[in-house]
DNA sequence: TGCAAAATAGCACGGTCGTACTATTTTGAT
DNA sequence: ATCAAAATAGTACGACCGTGCTATTTTGCA
């Protein structure tokens, strides 16, 4: 009947999506779109407050419609988690890749991870709030998880030996210290901005980046004291 | 029936402590009993998986006969954050006054704290699953939590501005940069050695900790560079 | 255009949750 | 020992959960 036509919000969002490229079947659409949504909504309930329901509903889908694409909530999880990690990867790591070697890099990637994590003391992160859910909780969405943040942080540390590499660190800085004290500011400006709302935690993180590499840079070296 | 005398499995636990003081009644020791196994099972699953249900069934006792002391699950959950934030500041607060002031009374903070911290990482700490579970969520029991969060780091923050008065610490040392860093120690201690199991974490902090007194700290001042 | 296959919907089940209501037991002062 | 009050148990309700099952609709190649 012609009433559907009007009815845009009772439409899968998938449906309303450009067919880009042809070839990709349909339900590949859908499922990505719903595991966008899913994504969404976990950052804000988190991975264990994610429910097929509420899912169903932001889509304007059945339960078992959503339910059909993954066969188990598990498996949604690990979808999400996946697709979480893959932006990150692209915007904090990646991204970052095109800055010089050695501490410029290092300063970048810094101020990427600085720029998601601003915007998830609005929405909320993935890695933290699952890491809090899931530390006891032994399992495939536990390791889905904690791999993707091992990734990460390896990814972290490699960049301060590679500061080391060039010369821009001093060569005694203990570079497991030094990534393990990065990851600290972010984690503190997290619980502190967006759960406990503090005005300054972000200039806080900012200089406590500053003094690591006050403390372990070399004069000379570029993009030094900033 | 005779029969009962064996089954001490039913009886509940209140029953079997000494009550040490008469007159206080029955029903207030058990609620406090209630309450302590709340808090270790709420370091456990959060205080979102909390639930009245399996709190009943660890306390030997019916679902109604535990709901009946609080009258809500927002009520047991605030009842809970009252009684892990009083032990919290017994053993790491109150204990740390007998140090001296300044500089050995921040380490002695430092050392309490860590020393719970360690045990946390076995049981987990609900001040930091808390925050992740009510960052979003406005109310009561996140109000609760907030607050403790909020005295606890504020007497850490007295704590350095009182090292700093002593003169144990560098005049143009920034008290909320420090407070903020050693809080981002204890998070990421936290989350690597608790999610991750990343040996070496503990040290980590330590060092960290160490090090930010060598960067503020003024020589000659008691308990530096130990 | 037809038609198998893929995608989605509908429905039901068993489970757990918080909590209201009523009945029973236990307490403790007299 | 008595007896009101306090503490605890029993039961039921509606809501939401994940998920299995069977229809129905939609897709996209022949």
């Amino acid at each position: 009947m012609s009433l559907s036509a009007f009815s845009d919000s009772s439409i899968p969002v998938a449906e309303a999506e450009r067919p880009s490229a042809r070839t990709v079947p349909k339900g590949q659409q859908t499922k990505h779109a719903i595991v966008q949504a899913a994504v969404t909504l976990s950052t804000q309930v988190g991975l264990e407050g994610l429910s097929i329901g509420s899912l169903a509903e932001l889509m304007h889908m059945s339960k078992s419609g959503v339910f059909a694409h993954f066969g188990s909530r598990e498996e949604l999880q690990i979808s999400v988690i996946r697709e979480y990690f893959a932006t990150f990867e692209q915007e904090v790591f990646y991204s970052a890749l095109q800055a010089p070697k050695g501490l410029p890099r290092l300063r970048a990637l810094f101020d990427n991870w600085m720029k998601r994590v601003a915007v998830e003391i609005q929405s909320g992160c993935i890695f933290i709030s699952g890491a809090v859910e899931f530390d006891d909780r032994p399992g495939p969405v536990r390791e889905a998880l904690a791999n993707s943040v091992q990734i990460w942080l390896q990814a972290l540390y490699r960049a301060v030996l590679l500061a080391k590499d060039c010369g821009h660190l001093s060569a005694d800085a203990d570079a497991q210290q030094v990534a393990f004290e990065i990851h600290a500011l972010i984690l503190a400006l997290h619980y502190e901005a967006r759960f406990l709302k503090n005005p300054g935690s972000l200039a806080r993180a900012n200089r406590g980046f500053d003094d690591i590499l006050a403390r372990y840079g070399v004069p000379g070296a570029p993009d030094f004291s900033v």
